[in-house]
DNA sequence: ATCGATAGAGTTTTT
DNA sequence: CTCTATCGAT
């Protein structure tokens, strides 16, 4: 069969298991991504199974999507029937579909993270406890915490032994009541929900009975919840097969549970295991580093990794001055690369933390390299793209307190926070979502509660306003309804004369942009699914291999790719591993786990940078080496040639070459990236020239003449 | 009610 | 350092 050529011993002994409970241990870079979906067309194409009985799970939407697109190209349109997605997107499905069944009404929002945290302060008032004593990002984890092990508020009053406890019952009962008033679901309610619904006899047989098979990657980064509701859909089956690598479980803070994959043999006594340690990514150079650096974990089993890929060239270790040498020290590596036949679009800068992104992107800048930044402050967090979604939200519920919240005064129109407050007050006392309490303010004319007529004015007009768009969301097609709603919120108005108000619109068109993808939907399907998608995405589900340029990275991020070149930065005491594992032996094996996956990303090349002295919010300080770094036998690596050390810092900070143009104010001049422009003024720094430049396309830039690709122009 | 300034606090990773 | 929250002035 044509499906199973091409494959190894190994991974072929894992696609054709066609029966039973089958643990997958998988090695970095062994295809085990390919053998799932290999496995899902055997089932199909060997055993004539129908792919609507099968469901494939995956860590990320991306991951999904490329599954499905291979398995389209193997099977054709038969692949559009299976079940895959993440376990999130999954339950949100089965959710809309079935949540009646256990009183969830099917246009439930989902609520994110900083959704979740206004909740919180709510639930904080509403419990006279002060938000600044009582942490609500704390409380938030805790509550994570619970619904991650399946700990509803009931059970939960039952484990209180502390004070502190007694705090988390009583914020965690009060806001699941919020939720519910505003039939919201938070991201951890998607999974507790749905292992609800599967305890009800009738779905459950509805569901264990559709699904023959389900296959789950990244095993090694569930939670308990995800754990729970993968046994139940298999549980009449029992063709449950997991993929997963304990040396690449990285998610123990969103209370994934290594548990999951060491205990399976015991919850499936019968389960078959395949390991799968042939690497097919990494020189033999890289992988013997990547052995090394893990093999330090005491809490592990050791596995027997091989390639039959070339050596390679050795890892290069860099120590630099400070995180501008560092960037600097990417840069010029990235540029010579270029030489051996590396294009920026080959290699990859990999972070601890989002904030090391920044010097990078800056000297990126001015080198005039090309980046693509995955993360940071992500897209649909945006303060403008979030506000449109909260009047989008509030047309499909108008119950979703947190979105009228959001826009009952943005654009502002005469409702301050006094009235917010005195308006859920008096919603609160009568149990009311925001919404009812201003129909019931607007239709009982007696009753005006503590309003004066004209604050009863424009709070009439913001119902109007919501009630009036509600209308049309159930005509118009999702783009036309978000200009309407631009244009009758009076919100685009608004965004403009706001300070980088271009720029915010900018982000604003571009979610319109993105709701064109579904326009071919019904008018309120296509809104349901668009603000589903909008919540559950993720921003390395956006990653565009197709542009050539440098990808900039967190080490979580980083999990599932590979990249020609690699670069990990930051490897230092307090950095990498980061300051916050140092007292708990579990999360430093945690980091050196996260170290692992960096370096195992990397196919050809491979550099590992450490700075001497490194400035973090302001303060710099001086780190020792990683001890990852330490943990590498020294024949392993070639040192780079770096400044420290060196009395003349030249090496790192070039000084302007004598063939650089001459520039004055006034000069027209054309760089690499920015396009043409004028030289606004120069300005001597040390042994640079700063010049100040108005371009035509790219607005005014401060630029390094050392740095930046400038061209004088006649 | 709204705007602006100033003080203060928090900085790991994200479905 | 940067973003947020709170305060005071208009």
């Amino acid at each position: 069969m044509d499906i199973l050529e091409g494959l190894n011993p190994a991974q072929r002994q894992a696609v054709e298991t066609p029966e039973g409970p089958l643990l997958i241990l998988a090695g970095p870079g062994s295809g085990k991504t390919k053998v799932i979906t290999h496995r899902v067309a055997y089932l199909i194409k060997a055993w004539g199974i129908s792919p609507y009985r099968i469901m494939a799970v995956t860590f990320t939407n991306k991951a999904a999507n490329e599954m499905r697109e291979r398995l389209h190209q193997l099977l054709g349109q038969r692949a559009e029937e299976l079940t895959l997605g993440t376990f999130h997107a999954i339950c949100a499905r089965f959710l809309r579909r079935d949540g009646q069944e256990i009183g969830i009404d099917p246009h439930f929002v989902i609520y994110d993270e900083e959704d979740q945290l206004n909740l919180l302060k709510r639930a904080l008032q509403d419990l006279d406890l002060d938000p600044r004593y009582y942490n609500p990002k704390a409380l938030g984890s805790a509550i994570r915490a619970a619904k991650a092990r399946l700990i509803g508020p009931e059970d939960y009053a039952r484990q209180v032994t502390s004070y502190r406890d007694e705090v988390v019952r009583r914020v965690y009962g009060r806001y699941q009541e919020l939720l519910a008033q505003s039939r919201a679901l938070d991201f951890d309610d998607l999974l507790m929900e749905a292992v609800r619904l599967l305890r009800q006899p009738r779905v459950l047989a509805k569901y264990q009975s559709r699904y023959l098979h389900v296959l789950i990657d990244e095993f090694q980064d569930t939670n308990i919840a995800q754990y729970v509701l993968a046994k139940q859909l298999a549980g009449q089956h029992r063709n449950i097969c997991v993929v997963g690598d304990p040396d690449q479980s990285i998610y123990s803070w969103r209370f994934a549970d290594l548990r999951n994959i060491l205990n399976f043999e015991k919850d499936y006594p019968d389960a078959r295991i395949a390991l799968l340690e042939q690497n097919y990514r990494s020189s033999k150079a890289i992988l013997e580093l990547a052995s090394h650096i893990i093999a330090a974990n005491k809490e592990r089993k050791p596995k027997g990794l091989w390639t039959e890929n070339e050596v390679g060239l050795p890892p290069t270790v860099a120590e630099v001055y400070d995180e501008q040498e560092e960037a600097q020290f990417v840069a010029r590596q990235v540029e010579s690369l270029a030489r051996e036949g590396f294009a920026p679009g080959d290699c990859a800068v990999m972070y601890r933390t989002n904030a090391q992104s920044r010097v990078l992107e800056e000297t990126f800048v001015r080198y005039g390299l090309p980046y693509k930044l995955v993360g940071g402050t992500r897209f649909y967090e945006r303060r403008e793209v979030k506000d449109v979604i909260a009047y989008l939200r509030l047309i499909v519920n108008p119950d979703d307190n947190i979105s009228l919240l959001r826009v009952i005064n943005t654009p502002p129109r005469g409702i301050g926070q006094r009235t917010v407050a005195e308006l859920s007050r008096w919603a609160q006392a009568r149990e009311l979502s925001l919404y009812q309490a201003l129909k019931q303010l607007a239709e009982g004319e007696r009753d005006s509660g503590p309003f004066t007529a004209r604050t009863r004015h424009d709070l009439n007009s913001f119902l109007s306003l919501v009630e009036g768009l509600a209308a049309q969301g159930q005509e118009l097609h999702l783009h036309d309804l978000i200009q309407v709603v631009l244009e009758r919120s009076g919100y685009k108005e608004y965004i403009l004369n706001e300070p980088d108000g271009e720029d915010r619109w900018d982000n604003v068109l571009e979610l319109c942009t993105l709701a064109q993808e579904y326009q071919h939907l019904e008018p309120g399907e296509g809104l349901t699914s668009f603000l589903e998608g909008v919540t559950l995405v993720s921003d390395v589900d956006s990653l565009d291999e197709k542009v050539n340029a440098v990808t900039l990275i967190t080490l979580h991020q980083a999990k599932g790719l590979e990249f020609p070149v690699v670069f990990i930065v930051g490897l230092e005491e307090g950095v990498l591993p980061h300051i916050r594992s140092f007292d708990d032996p579990a999360q430093m094996e945690e980091e050196r786990r996260l170290c692992y996956v960096g370096v195992t990303r990397a196919k050809r090349r491979l550099f590992l940078v450490r700075a001497l002295r490194r400035s973090l919010a302001g303060l710099s300080g001086a780190n020792p080496p990683s001890r990852f770094l330490l943990d590498i036998p020294p024949s392993l690596v070639s040192s780079a040639p770096s400044g420290l050390g060196v009395p003349e810092p030249k090496v790192l900070t070039p000084a302007p070459a004598p063939s650089l143009p001459h520039i004055r104010a006034g000069d027209r001049v054309r760089h690499a990236k920015f396009g043409e422009g004028v030289v606004v003024s120069c300005q001597p720094s040390r042994d640079d020239q700063e010049v100040t430049v108005a371009f035509a396309e790219a607005g005014v830039r401060k630029l390094l003449l050392s740095l930046a690709p400038l061209e004088k122009l006649g």
